[in-house]
DNA sequence: TCACTGCATGGCT
DNA sequence: AAGCCATGCAGTG
């Protein structure tokens, strides 16, 4: 808490100085061209505030060259040659801080010669041709300034593993408020203002981390308390497990990173979606000084006086997206080193049968290549087993944004045995720099809730408002339906599967006919099936339903309340569907719909016992049965009639031979030879479909339904 | 008829 | 208000 009102008090400051700064020229000082009235000017570099530099056409155009130091900072201390081709680059400037990288061993190396030791990754900064967005990396270099600023001269003497900050994160992103001190901690935290202070604050962390956060340590072993941290000969030297770059247990250790034509192509992390101001920036300050030593190719010459402390809410991984769990193999205790990078919880739609998987934007861009072509490039990634995946990484154009997306991961996710609702972990080997792709199951997630709620430590990232869903809320409206839905969603993403559980056995409860009505029996295949003509609409009790099939739930759709139904729908959709059929509603649970992409598994074989199989039979049965109910109805209807109109000859005709005989033939009349026996008073419609009568239309529709929905065949 | 593709839409952050 | 992103949907083969 002390570093966060240090670093608070540094913010004020700045902010005070930052609007001094702003103008309409062109941000570069040797151009200072004004273009106060024009419109015309143009992006440069990123700022630290996470704005870009307002540059002249002239200027920008050599800054997107990769020229703009050699133009305007000839001049200025600081070049360094590279240590493998002696290329000059002008270290230390805003400008250039993402067009080298800092060598283990001492010197950097520009971009072009790093990219030919690099094969993947985003902390090691790959060339163009194969690029990764790592503007985290930057910020965290800007973040660095202030740290100093505050707290120069303190270095903990048996700090410097990067475990620490590593145990800081977490513990920031579990949830702890720092931002949000009481009057009385600002008061302690500005009394400590001194080494002591910072040591009881990096010993809570370490305290409680250590207690509450196991896994995270474990997470990286290689970094945990008790691990003997390398040490970095060069407080810029690559550092491989504080190497990645974000997330919650992740220490900030960056590295080149984007070169300018990069950065401005793409536009690399806002920030606001991975990263929030308070949390990570005190960390990652701290980090960097314990880690870094003192000096930072960003000691920052330039003008730019805004901090990533400006804008709250920004650099925290959001925690849907930072790796969360232990990957169970990520610290090879003899060579490779696990990065997690981010997570993606699996949506209905990554899952389904598309086998599009969309990526989150920032992430996309800060982990994955730098693409300029929608159709992409082929990423290859392994995946726990070791085996290779290659997926097609890709974006659509969106809203004047991007949209990426990883295509053709059906396979990978069938082979997983992924659902909606689980969650992907792409990660990074090191030394390898592969990309791999871990997972969790929900189940594992509720778990690992369950266990982090027993240590009430990640209540602000994984509490959800618990309120239960409420159907009968959500009947006829549309928005608050998709509210519920959503709601429902971002609880599975939340891992709040417990309550998910919960929900669904009351949705069981839902489908459950009332106790007032008895099932007709039928048997189908040697299996007795009950057939309720008036189940209940789920969240809508004692309205005809027709019966429990989820066809009948389609059906529904075609009503009014159809939006309540595919709440229903959505609700009931068993864990194990894949995707909607494109015509089918939400939730669909048709034979189509659970079906997987065709050829990529087994199909519902003849004698699948499912619920859905055995429903489409017992729907065919039905059918067969009425059918032929109604076809012997119409047969003994026709030989009435037949019968009748005979009877009503003979009766013309002993009318015309003895008129007097009335009585007798009237007799007859209502006594039909035995030879027909049939009640003329029957009524097929009437008898078939009582009870219950107000079901008839639902019913009707609902065969109709069955027939064009579940398709059997 | 259905899988695939790419864009559009709209709720949500 | 802007942007993200889950999902819908129309066009195409």
């Amino acid at each position: 808490r002390a570093l966060v009102y240090i670093l608070e008090e540094d913010e004020d400051e700045e902010e005070e100085e930052e609007e001094v700064s702003e103008d309409k020229f062109c941000f570069n000082r040797e151009c200072h061209h004004d273009f106060t009235r024009e419109s015309n000017y143009r992006p440069g570099w990123r700022l630290r505030n996470g704005d870009f530099a307002d540059l002249c056409n002239r200027c920008a155009s050599a800054y997107e060259q990769g020229k703009f130091c050699e133009i305007f900072h000839q001049r200025a201390s600081g070049w360094t040659c590279c240590e493998s081709c002696g290329k000059r680059i002008h270290c230390g400037c805003i400008v250039s801080a993402s067009a080298f990288m800092l060598l283990d061993a001492g010197g950097i190396e520009c971009l072009t010669c790093a990219r030919k030791k690099v094969s993947m990754g985003p902390n090691l900064r790959p060339p163009p041709s194969f690029p990764f967005q790592s503007p985290i990396a930057e910020k965290f270099k800007d973040l660095s300034i202030e740290w100093r600023s505050s707290i120069r001269s303190y270095r903990p003497p048996n700090l410097s593993s990067p475990s620490i900050l590593q145990c800081a994160l977490q513990y920031r992103g579990d949830g702890y408020e720092f931002n949000q001190p009481t009057s009385r901690d600002k008061a302690t935290a500005y009394s400590t203002e001194t080494q002591r202070g910072m040591n009881d604050l990096v010993g809570k962390l370490m305290s409680v981390n250590s207690n509450n956060h196991t896994s995270s340590i474990l997470y990286n072993q290689k970094a945990g308390p008790n691990c003997k941290a390398p040490t970095c000969p060069n407080g810029n030297a690559y550092h491989p497990p504080i190497s990645f770059k974000e997330g919650p247990l992740g220490a900030q250790r960056v590295f080149p990173v984007t070169t300018p034509t990069e950065t401005t192509g793409h536009l690399g992390l806002g920030g606001r979606y991975l990263w929030h101001k308070a949390n990570s920036s005190q960390l990652s300050h701290l980090h960097n000084d314990l880690n870094s030593g003192a000096d930072s190719p960003l000691e920052n010459k330039s003008g730019n006086i805004g901090t990533h402390l400006d804008t709250p809410g920004k650099y925290q991984v959001v925690p849907r997206y930072s790796p969360k769990v232990p990957y169970k193999d990520q610290v090879n205790e003899s060579v490779s080193v696990v990065t997690p990078l981010f997570e993606k919880i699996l949506s209905v739609s990554d899952a389904g049968r598309v086998g599009r998987m969309v990526l989150p934007k920032k992430c996309a861009e800060a982990f994955l290549p730098q693409i300029s072509h929608t159709d992409g490039v082929p990423l290859t990634i392994h995946d726990s087993r070791g085996k290779e995946w290659t997926f097609q990484f890709r974006f659509w154009v969106n809203s004047n944004s991007r949209m990426y997306f990883l295509e053709g991961v059906t396979p990978c996710i069938q082979s997983m045995q992924l659902q909606a609702g689980d969650t992907v972990i792409f990660s990074r080997v090191d030394p390898e720099r592969k990309l791999i792709l871990g997972f969790r199951k929900a189940s594992d997630a509720q778990s690992s809730v369950q266990e982090t709620d027993l240590n009430n430590n990640r209540e602000s990232c994984t509490k959800v408002d618990a309120e239960p869903i409420d159907m009968h809320s959500t009947m006829g409206k549309k928005k608050s339906s998709m509210t519920t839905t959503r709601s429902k969603r971002q609880k599975i993403e939340k891992g709040d599967i417990s309550e998910m559980k919960l929900t669904w056995e009351e949705a069981q409860g839902f489908i459950l006919p009332p106790p007032n009505l008895t099932p007709s029996i039928i048997t189908i295949e040697g299996i007795e099936f009950e057939e309720y003509e008036d189940a209940p609409i789920i969240g809508k009790p004692n309205t005809g339903f027709g019966s429990t099939c989820s066809a009948n739930r389609n059906l529904l759709a075609e009503q009014d309340d159809e939006e309540a139904k595919d709440e229903a729908e959505g609700l009931l959709m068993s864990p194990n569907s894949t995707s909607k059929h494109p015509r089918h509603r939400n939730g669909c649970v048709c034979i189509v719909c659970i079906q997987s992409p065709s050829g990529t598994s087994p199909k519902h074989g003849r004698r699948c016992s499912c619920t859905v199989c055995d429903t489409v039979r017992r729907r065919r049965a039905t059918l067969l049965l009425r059918k032929n109910k109604k076809k012997q109805i119409e047969i003994e209807s026709k030989a009435h009639k037949e019968l009748e109109s005979l009877n009503s000859d003979e009766e013309l005709d002993q009318s015309a031979n003895n008129s007097g005989n009335t009585s007798k033939n009237h007799e007859q009349r209502h006594v039909p030879p035995s030879k027909a026996q049939i009640d003329l008073n029957f009524q097929p419609e009437k008898d078939e479909e009582s009870p219950p009568r107000s079901n008839t239309m639902t019913k009707d529709k609902s065969l109709r339904h069955d027939e064009t929905s579940f398709n059997p065949s």
